[in-house]
DNA sequence: CCATTTTTCTAATTGCTGTTAGATTACCGC
DNA sequence: GCGGTAATCTAACAGCAATTAGAAAAATGG
């Protein structure tokens, strides 16, 4: 009996050996990425901060495309699964403010930990060939649900008052988050810090009367 | 008599003949680096826009690098002074909040209208060489100061609370209104709609009890 | 119209970077 | 230790893109 699903045979039986060093050159690439873009991140460069030589990267992706697209999608999960687990962990009863809340302070938190693939799905999303961006896009828009649902139900709640387009309040407030990436300094300010004040400014702002 | 400053004397008499190509090609470099990012606008590509060949932009600038950085400087200076004039127009008794409103609109048209260049200079300032980010960098921090002074003044206005970072404030602002080139759609909310909704969020947001 | 200057093109040259095939080394079970 | 597989390296190839020098073409002024 083969075991399990077409998508995980890709995986082989989860090594650990050489999916250390996949994990790392996802790590060099998303470094490189977030500092020169998408044309500007060399393989020779990824490959040299982790002590290896350019072709060795072929031996863990199929080619300079597949490992930059790896690196978007997994910046992009991340955040998406840690936020789901998030809300799935209130109680039930949690009202959508708070809700809202601790999306914004987990979406920040993950961008700042996560920074530099998580920013890379984001900002390099125009700059990359359009087979991969569509299915980076596809990824993005399934995270934005959450996020227009998570908006949505405030509404409904009461929190957010009737005059101000749901679309435009969403795209600000991701939009806030994510520049966060390029201006966050740890000695400055803590990411929960830097949440609070966000949300705070975001959640009153939004209020009715 | 000579007439006019060493800068001056950099753009010889503005003629207006060759000086109409250099912002055709400059606006073809602004589409091309928000496309494609600083590595990947290739100046066949620049030229090619506008009917010409790679190798005619070396009449009118000196190197892929500088043409880049004029895009750069042109597009946060449009900004910058865009803004100034804004605030020196409105009348002197002025409340703080309300120039602060007017700063996001201001901020949010220039970068819709200007898009390309405004946000080149932005969003590619990491991925550009050292030499060049240094320059654009001393520009940013002379706009990033005029809107420290504008929220400074509004505190001291009352119009802000006391627990929030102003620093914190006034890069989620920009980053807000920044990112709204990427998810701008003319057909779907007005630049005016949206900064409305935007700096009616903000303003309300850090009002005092 | 002619001479001069401005502007653009053509056709190399050069250097860099992704990619690949085959050799080399490291690792692992026996 | 040994055989075999896994992982990396070496040394090329190929294509592309910035840059340049000199030839053409356009514009300009007289």
């Amino acid at each position: 009996m083969v075991s399990s699903s077409a998508l995980a045979a890709v995986e082989p039986p989860p090594d650990g050996k050489a999916e250390a060093t996949r994990a790392r050159i996802l790590d060099a690439a998303a470094r490189a990425l977030r500092a020169r873009g998408y044309a500007g991140a060399r393989l020779a460069d990824i490959a040299s901060e982790i002590g290896m030589k350019a072709g060795s990267l072929y031996y863990h992706f199929d080619s300079r495309e597949a490992l930059v697209e790896a690196v978007m999608a997994r910046g992009l999960d991340y955040v998406h699964t840690t936020l789901e687990r998030r809300l799935a962990s209130l109680p039930a009863d949690t009202p959508p403010p708070v809700r809202l809340e601790q999306a914004i302070e987990t979406h920040l938190v993950g961008m700042l930990t996560q920074g530099d693939a998580a920013s890379a799905s984001i900002k390099l999303i125009w700059q990359v060939p359009p087979d991969v961006r569509a299915r980076v896009l596809a990824g993005h828009r399934a995270y934005g649900a959450l996020w227009k649902k998570l908006l949505r139900d405030a509404r409904r709640a009461g929190a957010i008052r009737d005059d101000v387009d749901l679309s435009v309040v969403r795209m600000a407030i991701l939009g806030a988050l994510n520049w966060a990436v390029d201006w966050y300094r740890p000695e400055r300010a803590s990411p929960a810090a830097i949440a609070r004040d966000i949300s705070s400014m975001v959640l009153r702002g939004l209020e009715a009367e």
